[in-house]
DNA sequence: GTTTGTCAAGGAAACGTTTCCTTGACGTAC
DNA sequence: GTACGTCAAGGAAACGTTTCCTTGACAAAC
């Protein structure tokens, strides 16, 4: 800068007026810092300027997930990253794998990096740690699962409603014995969803049978095995409710594998690539992430812009899509 | 930092010392240290870090992709964060949505942020505008694509090979009307898949025709309509080469939509979620995207470490993944 | 007992900006 | 002709760190 300052013959102050955009400047004099920038190819140094800047804005902010490679989260990350765009903020990204101690790791780098906001899908555990970072300016706004030990803006899905709509769906295509397929069941999500669909079978008068509930350790863990015992055992389920996207696709593959495709009723948790494909068609409970992400980032934005009212919860429906998979019939069936 | 200082009855200096782990500092005044950081919050600031810092790392990098949503791109993008992730590197992502303006911004932006190195999915157009920036510093790699009047390392998966062999796997199961559903033909990967469609006709000893060449005009367009077309059409093709999973898709759909999922072969560049599970499943020509990002982080990190060396030009092989569609033979038929 | 060496800790400059404050030039109103 | 207001531009302090250099303190060697 200073370089730039002696080219154009100016001194410091009006460099950076000009790179600022600031009105009071001579037209001349800015054709010859621009042009000395080009010459030097100077470029503004944003650490530095955020440092001195009053409002510290850096026109950043971060969104932790815990997969981005996890279809949902990059649609949500990509939902976030359009309205951020709109406004000149450049969005960053990272994958908490669903571990406390790594989320706080990004989240507090994201805070030393000065990110003016985060919007993060918060892994199980106490979120008051970001209660400093609040306090010290930065916007923070929840998605797809609210934070614990802290009062925060929070965009959801209404899992148990749709979760208990699902189970809904099948008892009324007359399925009684209908199983739970989750992911780790510390999630919120999961959680959640497991609720909805106890409360819906308490609703038609069905008794849960526990048998019927299966988890899988982590979300990327084969639901391919856990579904194959479920339908391979005893007594099977006519049904199966899976909680999450990458619950479906193995849920699916085993089904398919096991060439149950046309006996074996299943709805899921969340859209899925090819759904609609499949034979049969699947049922789904279809989020719209793409619309998480917006609105989280619009909740952001407003208090970016200055909004200090009270939290905001914002729920969202997801909406179930019949294709096929949901709408078959209980069939009788021995184990294989 | 001051505050802390303060508290802990020491100098600035020392607390520096502490934070960034210096040995030369009594135990017991690390002790006090720390706990006053404890008290007060404090937060390093990673910004003003940078700034003095001599060799000015920042422990993060910068990803360009096309799309994060895409989910070739975001596996990619968790291959670069997994090798990042070990080294304490922090992982900023952003869409270049294909178009060269917004890359730049994206680029500059990252680079005002003083990332150490940026891995980018090209777009099409000039890239020489980064040579300034590798000159101040930052590590450059290539992903997917070349960049453009720019020599650096890159990364790439062998496109003219992959759908050759896509081609010669169909024409030895009888086809000899195959047609090449792309996107933008301008997008090198596009291209490259279209030589090698071509190269692979031609040493078979098979006549073009430039009317089973089709192109969509964006990535995300709707390749369902092109693919009707197509097979509606006077002398339908018995066979089509689909050159990427969104197109895949959405070709997959057509097909199925008209009831010749078991008439018309249908091969694909990149992996598609479900492909094993639709009927028939889908024979595809598997990229390893998580495994080109490994790769161009290792590239990075190898810069950032000092080598030296020339620029380096890794290509990954694609592999055929037979599972149905690939293999169907040519069946005669009229347009519907 | 003095010098020398080692080690821990502090003082202060510097990183690249922004912004407050001051200065000077000019035009206008008295 | 003086006083005042406005405007553009420059000077310099400050942002929160790191790091060079200096200062003491202490021990070992002369």
């Amino acid at each position: 800068m200073k370089q730039v300052a002696a080219l154009a013959g100016v001194s410091l102050s009006t460099v950076s007026r000009v790179v600022n955009d600031d009105a009071a400047v001579r037209a001349d004099l800015v054709e010859q810092v621009r042009d000395a920038v080009d010459v030097l190819g100077y470029r503004h140094n944003t650490a530095a300027s955020a440092l001195r800047r009053s409002d510290g804005l850096s026109a950043s902010i971060g969104v932790i997930v815990e997969d981005v490679a996890n279809p949902f989260f990059s649609a949500v990350q990509r939902g976030i990253e359009l309205v951020a765009r709109e406004r000149g903020v450049l969005t960053f990204a990272g994958s908490s794998d669903e571990e406390p101690a790594r989320e706080r790791l990004l989240a507090e780098a994201f805070g030393a990096r000065g990110v003016d906001g985060l919007i993060i899908a918060p892994a199980a555990g106490d979120h008051s740690f970001l209660l400093r970072d609040r306090e010290a300016g930065m916007a923070l706004v929840f998605v797809d699962r609210p934070g614990r030990f802290i009062d925060a803006d929070v965009v959801l899905t209404d899992n148990v409603g749709g979760a208990a709509a699902a189970v809904d769906h099948l008892v009324s295509f007359g399925h009684r014995r209908i199983a739970f397929l989750g992911d780790r069941p510390d999630l919120y999500t999961a959680g959640e969803r497991l609720r909805g669909f106890t409360a819906s079978l308490a609703r038609h008068g069905l008794a849960p049978d526990p048998s019927l509930v299966r988890h899988t350790l982590t979300r990327a863990a084969d639901a391919v095995e856990v579904t194959r015992e479920l339908l391979l055992g005893d007594d099977p389920p006519t049904a199966i409710f899976t909680s999450q996207n990458l619950i479906t696709i193995d849920a699916v593959r085993a089904i398919h594998a096991l060439g149950l495709a046309q006996s074996v009723a299943l709805v899921g948790f969340d859209d899925v690539v090819l759904g609609d494909v499949v034979s049969p068609g699947l049922t789904v409970l279809a989020q719209d992430p793409a619309g998480l992400g917006r609105c989280a980032a619009e909740l952001l934005f407003s208090r970016l812009d200055g909004f200090d009212g009270p939290t905001r919860e914002v729920v969202l429906q997801p909406t179930l899509i019949a294709r096929g998979s949901g709408e078959l019939r209980p069939t009788a069936r021995r184990a294989a």
